[in-house]
DNA sequence: GAAACTTGTTATACAGTATAACAATCCCTC
DNA sequence: GAGGGATTGTTATACTGTATAACAAGTTTC
């Protein structure tokens, strides 16, 4: 059953396409955002709303907005995620009275347990990345990953 | 203007999401991603149409699904993208008389100039990739992409 | 107080990706 | 060599993710 998958890897290495940083980080991505996505099913969340859930764990009070700066989504498209979050009783909306149109959005009892049990099977899928990189250690990834993101280590260009 | 970017990098940092393998290597695809797309955009054509040609130029008088088998994409996904660059005029589609139901596919010479100068591009998109890197040698990121990616190293798990 | 901006929201559109179903063709077995 | 099962390209379709425009309510600035 491997035999399709040597294929494919013999195919791109004819191409030249397993040399291209762009090209393999993209089939890195897929696969590894695949194993994150299954990994909280069980929830019926998906890795958007872990990351959401994460913001108002480090951030408790902070707007929708903050969370769309920091993971990158834009405002209308976090108006339905927040909404199921607040209908499964996860989050809150208070009103700020600083600022009465933005909500001060807060973890309930119940979204900071859920978020413990998410981070359970956080933990399990890095294993399972850890597992996939063998004798690689993850950390060599990380700064050049970082470095690509845009997230440039400590304020150099 | 850096401002926003590091008020971003603070935030992940709090919530730790900046050391989530998964999460940090979608933030870097994401910018990879639209970097090639930016620099396949004067022809015209994408990431995937790049990545076809460069497939034909490998595997000339190749199948559709042998394109499809090694990109990672379905069948009926490929049909609006072959049928574009064969209308273009970059790809010709042959008769394949062991197989009347499949057609062997071919570079035009036109195909084979277009593909020459995209690169090109190329080229510079790693370029640029390079100095996103700074003094991280994209060498070193390969290898555990490939096996993240399930493009095992050399015959182990 | 008016003009410009921000926050959350709705509506909407577009790309990427997935499946089901189908006709034509090929392969294997009886 | 006829028929059942698999394969190739194709159409139709649906679902997700993501993008923009427009708006009401509220805030800030001058």
């Amino acid at each position: 059953m491997d035999d399709k998958r040597d294929k494919v890897v013999a195919l791109l290495e004819e191409t030249g396409l397993i040399d291209r940083l762009g090209f393999v980080l993209r089939f890195a991505q897929s696969r590894v955002w695949s194993d994150l996505v299954t990994a909280f099913e069980p929830f019926g969340l998906r890795p958007g709303h872990y990351s959401a859930l994460l913001m108002l764990r480090a951030r408790p009070g902070c707007r929708q907005q903050d969370i769309g700066e920091a993971l990158g989504v834009q405002r209308p498209n976090l108006v339905a995620m927040v909404e199921m979050l607040e209908k499964r009783g996860l989050v809150a909306r208070a009103v700020n009275p600083a600022d009465r149109r933005s909500y001060a959005l807060n973890l309930t009892d119940a979204g900071l347990a859920l978020l413990d049990e998410m981070d359970e099977a956080h933990r399990a899928h890095e294993a399972r990345l850890a597992a996939m990189l063998g004798p690689i250690n993850p950390a060599v990834l990380l700064p050049g990953l970082r470095r690509l993101a845009g997230f440039g280590e400590e304020g150099d260009a």
